[in-house]
RNA sequence: GGGUCGCUAGCUCAGCGGUAGAGCACUCGGCUUUUAACCGAUUGGUCCUGGGUUCGAAUCCCAGGCGACCCA
């Protein structure tokens, strides 16, 4: 092998840019010795977790006759001289050592000096396809004793440090690639997201739900309370709104026959940054005709516990800290009993706006005189001192009509709708209604909204008329349930923020050079 | 939107007004059972950016950038 480089005095070798440098040098030694640094398979037969589990039994100093070939990324190398080498492999289950003895490698590889290629072009980073016996050594680490391996990909960047891998939170969200190679755990949570929403979409499917994809671009925003993104489609000469919710749609599709339909999806608001919130985030949002907002808590408790049961094993799980028992069936409570609760004040008696303001703020309320109704100030009133006080799951029933413009009005309670939020451990979880049926009504409320739009509240949205004929058509009694897919995620994996649970959360790009 | 804190080598961090440091990684040498391998020797810097104060600034001040946390 050539070594023009080779000489008494060391080069500088410890800036980005250098190391990279020795890296590409590297590529082309590969090159000339024949082999290929960015390989276009190997044929993978064994993962390291499969195999730690099935030699689990395999006595230290033994060797199984079992041929294996294995492929992942060398996560440490230790050199013991030009005869010996341990390198680490991780693939995506787990890892799994390699024990390099020259003696074998050069037995079977063509390359008389494969072993001191392996040792002098290979770095912590590159990708390699070992093949060989497995073996556990005098000091118990399973390995694959190889007799040939293969560079597949030549990495010419360092991984951040071995042990204390990569802390740095805005580098670990730009650059998640490089967060997933050294934190083994973020590729778990990860794992679990994708098995709590196939347990969503496995139990919906056994329960006779069916998925419909609906537009995330929109002519005009509605079904919830937010400002949307806005961009443009050039042929057509015109604004369109990402999708802040998916309701209206699905809805539609209760009207058009379908019974049972849910999307589990992104969806945008043009909204602040923080560990709770990122502008585009998933929803499932599903519709059951037939059924009221009573139906939707069942069906939520069996969602949500289905799920934590079959991705965790358990109901009783652990938030930051806090015990969190998803045991059903959960605390249910009307708006107005919980804030009486815990503010003392009964709003339900209240007539008069003044009063009630009154009353909100001897209780110790704040910001209470931008309400423009009791049922403004019940939700204040909630927010303020409810919602962070709700750490077991807790269904909050009932709520003021001001604030709930898709729901049906309550069948006995005057001035609340049949809706209600799901509450874990302080946070809105999920969100639920008898659906709001009558068209008069509906145009009623979203007429109001789009006076609010007029107004210049930039959450409120114009009638969406392609909505109401729908209406008119009729659409069945129907129950709506909303989840926040990404809360959820974050509760079940026990993960502070929901860019912990979003694989490339928007972050503001790094200043450029030209700015 | 407001407040507090952080930003120093590829990574993790120390230094807090007087020559820019450590560990790991990298490079070189040694080593046939290691696993944060070990031993030895090198190398490596826009101290986030831009101003200011000062004889002298990574350090103090101002503004900006990015981020974290808390509050709204």
């Amino acid at each position: 092998m050539s070594r023009d480089r080779a000489s008494d005095t060391p080069q500088p070798n410890s800036t980005l840019e250098e190391i990279r440098a020795t890296r590409l040098e590297k590529v082309e030694q590969l090159k000339q010795t024949g082999q290929i640094p960015f390989a276009y398979r190997w044929e993978v037969t064994h993962h390291a977790a499969e195999l730690q589990a099935k030699f689990a039994d395999l006595p230290n100093g033994e060797e199984a006759e079992f041929e294996v070939s294995v492929a992942g990324r060398v996560m440490a190398r230790r050199v013991m001289g030009k005869k010996l080498a341990f390198f680490s492999l991780q693939d995506e289950t787990g890892t799994i050592q390699l024990y390099l003895d020259e003696a074998r490698i050069t037995e079977h590889q063509s390359q008389p000096d494969a072993f001191s290629h392996l040792i002098q072009l290979t770095d912590v980073g590159d990708i390699l396809g070992a093949k060989g016996i497995l073996k556990r050594t005098n000091r118990g680490e399973l390995s694959v004793n190889v007799s040939e391996y293969s560079v597949l990909t030549k990495s010419l960047l360092p991984l951040p440090d071995k042990w204390h891998g990569l802390t740095d939170v805005a580098k670990r969200y730009r650059q998640r690639y490089v967060d997933l190679i050294v934190n083994p755990e973020v590729r778990e949570t990860f794992r679990r997201r994708a098995l709590i929403t196939a347990s969503i979409r496995r139990y919906l499917d056994q329960q006779g739900f069916i998925e419909i994809e609906t537009p995330v671009l929109m002519s005009e925003a509605g079904g919830a309370e937010a400002r949307p993104f806005i961009t443009y489609h050039n042929t057509l000469e015109m604004d369109l709104y990402l999708r802040i919710a998916t309701e209206l749609h699905l809805k539609r599709l209760i009207v058009g026959g379908f019974e049972k339909v849910f999307e589990l999806g992104r969806i945008f608001r043009n909204e602040g940054v923080s560990t709770r919130h990122n502008p585009e985030f998933t929803t499932i949002e599903l519709y059951q005709a037939y059924a009221d907002y009573h139906d939707m808590m069942a069906l939520t408790e069996t969602i949500i516990s289905t799920a934590a049961q079959e991705v965790l094993g358990t109901l009783k799980i652990s938030y930051q800290g806090t015990e969190v028992d998803l045991t059903p069936p959960w605390r249910r409570v009307t708006m107005h009993d919980i804030v009486q609760e815990k503010t003392g004040v009964d709003f339900s008696q209240f007539t008069d706006l003044e009063a009630a303001k009154a009353a909100a703020k001897q209780a110790g309320l704040h910001d209470i005189d931008e309400c423009e109704s009791i049922g403004k100030i019940l939700n204040e009133a909630f927010e303020q001192k409810v919602e962070e006080t709700l750490i077991q799951p807790t269904f909050i029933i009932d709520y003021p009509v001001e604030i709930s413009p898709l729901a049906k009005p309550h069948r006995s309670k005057p001035g609340l709708v049949e809706r209600f939020e799901l509450f874990i451990v302080g946070r809105e979880t999920a969100n639920s209604f008898s659906e709001l049926t009558d068209p008069i009504d509906q145009r009623d409320r979203l007429e109001a909204q789009a006076a609010r739009k007029v107004a210049g509240d930039l959450e409120a949205h114009n009638v969406d008329e392609d909505f109401l004929t729908a209406l008119e058509y009729g659409m069945p009694p129907t129950g709506g349930l909303g989840i926040g897919i990404d809360r959820l995620v974050m509760l079940l994996t026990d993960s502070p923020s929901i860019r912990d649970v979003i694989a490339f959360p928007l972050l503001k790009p790094e200043k450029s050079e030209d700015a």
